[in-house]
RNA sequence: GCGCGUUUAGCUCAGUUGGCUAGAGUACCACAUUGACAUUGUGGGGGUCACUGGUUCAAGUCCAGUAACGCGCACCA
């Protein structure tokens, strides 16, 4: 006899105790092995930064969901964990705390201390992270868990930056960035916000060159930059301007001559005066526009600091808001201002400093993305952004949903360059070393000519340097720029150090070896005098005493790591086994908005590196929005922790929610309640509780105060913070709670269990349904896993367990399991059926199908369906089930389905009248011989199953017609219920029964009129009208004949 | 402004290539209570499938338009 399970299943106990198990037998680990077929997923890398939030629930336990079952099909599963640096959102966080703890900045600790501050939090936050992932169930191979900023990431990201430098994929260019010009730094997007700010609108005219009295009209909210103007710009298709265009006019501040261009992009006629200035090199679109008309120039008036440079004239020196009115009255004076506005002007400002934002042009490392021109090393012409492009429309990579895919392509056939160089000091630093050409006493007439020779030496120094120093023509490549440049890229670690002590030598103006060098951790190099050092070098090192060699400061751009996470955690560009048996992987399970930064990226650099796909799917994930149908989101405060839920409904039900709600790809809203810290009352979220605005609630039943639950920063000590809890996920509790005593029932009654085979053939009608129904579901769980409904696989499992297992089956079981002659076979039926609904329910819901399936394996280590096998010691390593495809009878679900008709329509009226256990009704029922041939097979269950009393079936019937009648087309039941019934109210029932009858019956009549239906419609759709009409009239005379009996009395 | 998506029961959602009386869960109502399970069982009520038009023998489903909402991308001198 087993021993008996408690009554209720208990998350926390099973979570506690699988999750060490499942650690100890190492089942998540995998090793590349040929003889297996491998299935493999990189996990999208959470942020550091954050803590996991229903997101990251949804998106890892679909993962899960997928690799332990491919895990069970017998492939070789792989699932890849790690973590991402995530380079601004880290920075910033960190920056913050020590900010708000120390009041340092980042430039009071230096580089290299906020860096180390920064890979402190970072291991503290990653732990937390990881935890998290495990806590939900998640099966990664946690020996290969991975860092974006790792020794091995790093080794992929230099050596793909270098690969793609040397082909001339990647350039240096000018673009703008936000400025902080308080902290002095460039500001990412996400660390601005826009406000309305009080501003002014200001309108001015400048003069048209050679045509007097003729002006041009313009407004603008940033006066102080038309100091900085290269260009009006007008629409080319406005008649006021149109004989303008190709003029100049003179900008009155300081003379200069500018042309009037036509831009369709840049101007809109129905705005303002139709005219604007254009200042490439301090507003986005002007910058946009100078793009697309390089002639007009580009002219950067501001300093770091926000003060006006050289260029600003006069104005020089000024801070840009006191230029602003010394600009206006200086074009007040000269007559040329029109007027200003008062206005709301939308504003950025920084995050961190609450100063304006400035838009600056700075020099930026670029990836191209469109075709390369025949320059670059190699062969093909196609740009990096075409290629990409190709792996989806070939059908190579294939996403899930398909319109996904219409996003990836629009957003790459712009083929914009990435822009990858970030100022930053979290994240890889930029593989590049800066040497200035030497460009002081010039002496020839032919300054260009000057130049190319310089540049031609310093490169030919530099060349010699780095070959005397043994790195070899495949360790760096040298570009130049036009300002006078050399860039010096190695994905080789010594050779950046030699550089660095290149410039180290520079500074001190001599080669040779300082005591200081090697405290840095810096190669020996031979002094000047022995070292035999070529002459060019001695004269590089002579003339960058005031320009030394340094490595570029900026770091890459996040997702240019992230972008070679599926073959950089494989150990990329070593030729690991891990490579080549993983890559390219299978699956890729991530978010819609990241498609673009980070999915098209990844197959862009799979394609580069390896000449390969990263994976071959792509399943985008619906999302989880808030009551409200917003995003979650930290900035709005409406997320939800998916801890809370684990801790009030545990990992199972947190799991099978979020597959319920994951079909194609429809967002699905989570309404909320906070539950009251101190009597555990539920009170339900509304609107004004989020976006952190609510401070305090008061339980509206204990009147304690508390905190709404959700993101909050801090902890508040006065005030404890209530969890959130929804009944969303009652649902999944209560089905791993039925399990776990359907189970339990069928442990209790064990006892004389043999193992043996069954033969289908010789089973009983419920048994034969119940295989039917068990094969049927199986089939459908797996094609449905393979088109990634999980929404569809949740309700199979749990229409099958539920509502046939548990509610018909086990019930009709009861009876068999008290006789000793029918007992064995039920028994091999039960626990056979359990066996196969452990290993089904095992992805979705593993921790209860694992405390389960021990259970099982204590009690009857030898079952399974048709014939019993040892059990595994794990659900998560036992086969995925199959069972046979004629167990699958369309004819025996049929029959049960009658069955299961009747004893639903005796429910009812039982139900209807009230007719307590302790009455009997008998019942009779009217049907073809067949017909009752099965009933009186199933007899034995429609009593108790219907709380009747004496049963009996057959195609003759003597008994007179009585109230209570179960109408079905193929039978009628009736029921003795004498006394019990209000006659009058089944009378009216019976009536308002018959009319709908009757209207659909005249429907149906209507339709098989219908000359164009019978013609055109197909053969089996007009003959079910013509079965369904039959039907209809059937039961409408017995509706009436049994009408007419009760209002005979 | 462009693109994508959504609109079905009080709530959250399913609904295959058009075809039987539009489904589930939950909430609600009634009944049941030592039974594997109250995290339960049985039954019931509840829908103008956002709106307008079109195609079709037949439209929740296809087409066009309208409205509301959400998301992404642009733009806002």
């Amino acid at each position: 006899m087993a021993t008996e399970l408690p009554k209720a299943y208990d998350p926390r106990e099973a979570q506690q105790k699988w999750l060490a198990f499942w650690k100890e037998r190492g089942y998540f680990h995998s090793e590349p092995d040929p003889e297996r077929k491998p299935f493999t997923i990189v996990i999208p890398p959470p942020n550091v930064t954050g803590a996991l939030h229903m997101g990251h629930a949804l998106n890892n336990t679909l993962q899960d969901v997928l690799i332990r079952w491919k895990r069970m099909q017998g492939f070789n599963a792989l699932w890849m964990p790690g973590t991402d640096h995530a380079g601004i959102a880290t920075q910033s966080v960190v920056e913050r705390l020590v900010f708000a703890q120390e009041k340092k900045t980042r430039h009071d600790l230096g580089r290299e201390e906020l860096v180390k501050r920064i890979w402190a939090w970072k291991d503290k936050y990653e732990a937390r992270i990881l935890g998290q992932l495990r806590e939900i169930g998640s099966s990664c191979d946690w020996q290969r868990t991975r860092f974006t900023l790792d020794d091995m990431c790093a080794k992929a990201v230099r050596e793909t930056f270098f690969r793609m430098f040397k082909d001339g994929y990647i350039y240096r260019g000018k673009r703008l960035v936000n400025w902080d010009a308080h902290l002095q730094t460039s500001v990412a997007d996400d660390e601005t916000y826009t406000e309305e700010t009080k501003g002014g609108f200001w309108t001015f005219k400048y003069p048209v060159n050679d045509l007097p009295d003729t002006f041009i009209r313009f407004s603008t909210t940033r006066p102080e930059t038309m100091l900085g103007d290269c260009a009006i710009c007008v629409h080319p298709s406005d008649e006021r301007y149109k004989p303008l265009i190709g003029k100049t006019v003179t900008i009155p501040l300081n003379g200069r001559s500018i042309p009037i261009i036509a831009d369709g992009i840049l101007a809109d006629p129905e705005l303002g005066t139709g005219c604007v200035k254009v200042t490439p090199a301090h507003d986005a679109n002007d910058y946009a526009c100078w793009q697309r008309h390089p002639e007009i120039g580009i002219i950067n008036i501001l300093n770091p600091d926000g003060t006006l440079n050289e260029n600003g004239g006069d104005f020089k020196g000024l801070d840009r808001v006191k230029a602003r009115d010394a600009v206006v009255k200086k074009m007040e004076e000269l007559g040329f201002y029109e007027g200003k506005e008062d206005r709301q002007i939308p504003l950025k400002y920084s995050d961190r400093s609450k100063t304006p934002i400035e838009p600056y042009l700075s020099d930026q490392w670029f990836v191209k993305m469109g075709d390369l021109q025949a320059s670059g090393g190699r062969e093909s012409a196609v740009g990096l952004a075409q290629m990409t492009m190709d792996a989806v429309t070939s059908g190579r990579v294939k996403f899930t949903p398909e319109r996904y895919a219409r996003s990836y392509l629009d957003w790459l056939a712009e083929k914009r360059d990435w822009c990858i160089s970030r100022q930053l000091w979290w994240g890889h630093r930029i593989p590049v070393w800066t040497v200035h050409v030497d460009r002081e006493n010039v002496t020839s007439d032919d300054l260009e000519q000057e130049w190319k020779l310089r540049l031609k030496r310093t490169r030919d120094a530099l060349t010699a340097f780095l070959k005397h120093c043994k790195f070899s023509d495949e360790e760096f490549a040298i570009s130049e720029t036009a300002e006078f440049k050399l860039h010096v890229c190695s994905p080789v670690p010594e050779l950046g150090k030699t550089l660095d002590q290149l410039s180290l030598m520079c500074r001190n103006s001599r080669l040779q070896t300082s005591e200081d060098s090697t405290a840095d951790g810096l190669p020996h190099l031979p002094d000047r005098a022995t070292g035999n050092y070529p002459a060019e070098i001695l004269q590089l090192v002579d003339c960058h005493k005031e320009s030394p060699i340094a490595q570029d400061p900026d770091v890459l751009d996040t997702w240019f790591s992230s972008a070679l996470w599926p073959h950089s955690t494989l150990g990329w560009p070593e030729q690991t086994p891990e490579l080549k048996y993983y890559y390219p992987t299978s699956l890729l399970v991530t978010s819609r908005d990241i498609i673009t930064l980070w999915v098209a990226r990844m197959v862009l650099m799979g394609l580069y590196n390896l000449d390969g796909i990263p994976f071959h799917h792509v399943y985008i994930t619906p999302k989880v929005l808030d009551g409200f149908g917003d995003t979650m989101s930290k900035s709005k405060g409406n997320g939800v922790d998916p801890l809370d839920i684990i801790d009030l409904y545990g990992t199972d039900a947190l799991r099978y929610y979020v597959t319920s709600i994951a079909g194609e790809t429809q967002d699905s809203r989570l309404p909320v309640s906070n539950v009251c810290p101190s009597c555990g009352t539920l009170i339900p979220q509304k609107q004004e509780h989020l976006g952190l605005r609510t401070k305090k609630l008061a339980c509206p039943q204990c009147k304690t105060a508390f905190r709404p639950g959700g993101p909050w920063p801090t902890d508040d000590p006065e005030l404890a913070t209530a969890k959130q809890a929804s009944d969303r996920f009652e649902v999944g509790r209560n089905f791993a709670n039925k399990m776990w005593n359907a189970t339990r029932f069928i442990l209790m009654n064990l006892d004389g269990y043999t193992p043996g085979p069954v033969n289908l053939a010789t089973l009983p009608t419920e048994d034969q349904w119940l295989l039917s129904r068990l094969a049927t579901t199986t089939k459908a769980v797996t094609a449905a896993l393979e088109a990634y409904k999980f929404n569809e696989v949740s309700r199979l499992l749990y229409d099958f367990i539920w509502s046939e297992f548990c509610d018909w089956y086990i019930e009709m079981s009861k009876g068999r399991l008290k006789d000793a002659s029918s007992r064995p076979m039920a028994q091999r039926v039960l626990i056979g059926v359990l066996d196969g609904i452990l290993r089904l329910v095992q992805p979705v819901m593993p921790f209860v199908a694992e405390s389960l399936w021990h259970a099982l394996n204590e009690a009857a280590p030898k079952r399974g369906l048709p014939t019993p096998a040892d059990s595994t010691e794990s659900v998560v390593i036992a086969p995925w089930p199959e069972f046979p495809t004629e167990w699958i009878s369309e004819a025996v679900e049929v029959r049960f389905a009658r069955m299961q008709d009747l004893v639903r329509g005796l429910r009812e009226l039982r139900n209807r009248y009230q007719v307590d256990e302790k009455t009997k009704m008998d019942v009779t029922v009217k049907c073809s011989a067949a017909i009752a041939a099965e009933f009186n097979a199933l007899a034995a269950f429609i009593g108790p199953l219907a709380g009747i009393g004496n049963f009996t079936a057959g195609p003759a019937v003597a008994k007179p017609r009585q109230a209570g009648t179960v109408l079905r087309p193929e039978f009628e039941a009736y029921l003795s219920l004498a006394g019990l019934i209000d006659v009058a109210a089944e009378v009216k029932r019976l009536e308002k029964q018959l009319v709908d009858k009757r209207k659909q019956l005249d429907g149906i009549k209507a339709k098989l009129a219908n000359e164009k239906f019978v013609g055109s419609a197909p053969a089996e759709i007009v003959e079910q009208q013509r079965a369904l009409a039959g039907e209809s009239e059937q039961q409408i005379r017995s509706m009436e004949e049994n009408l007419r009996e009760l209002q005979a009395g």
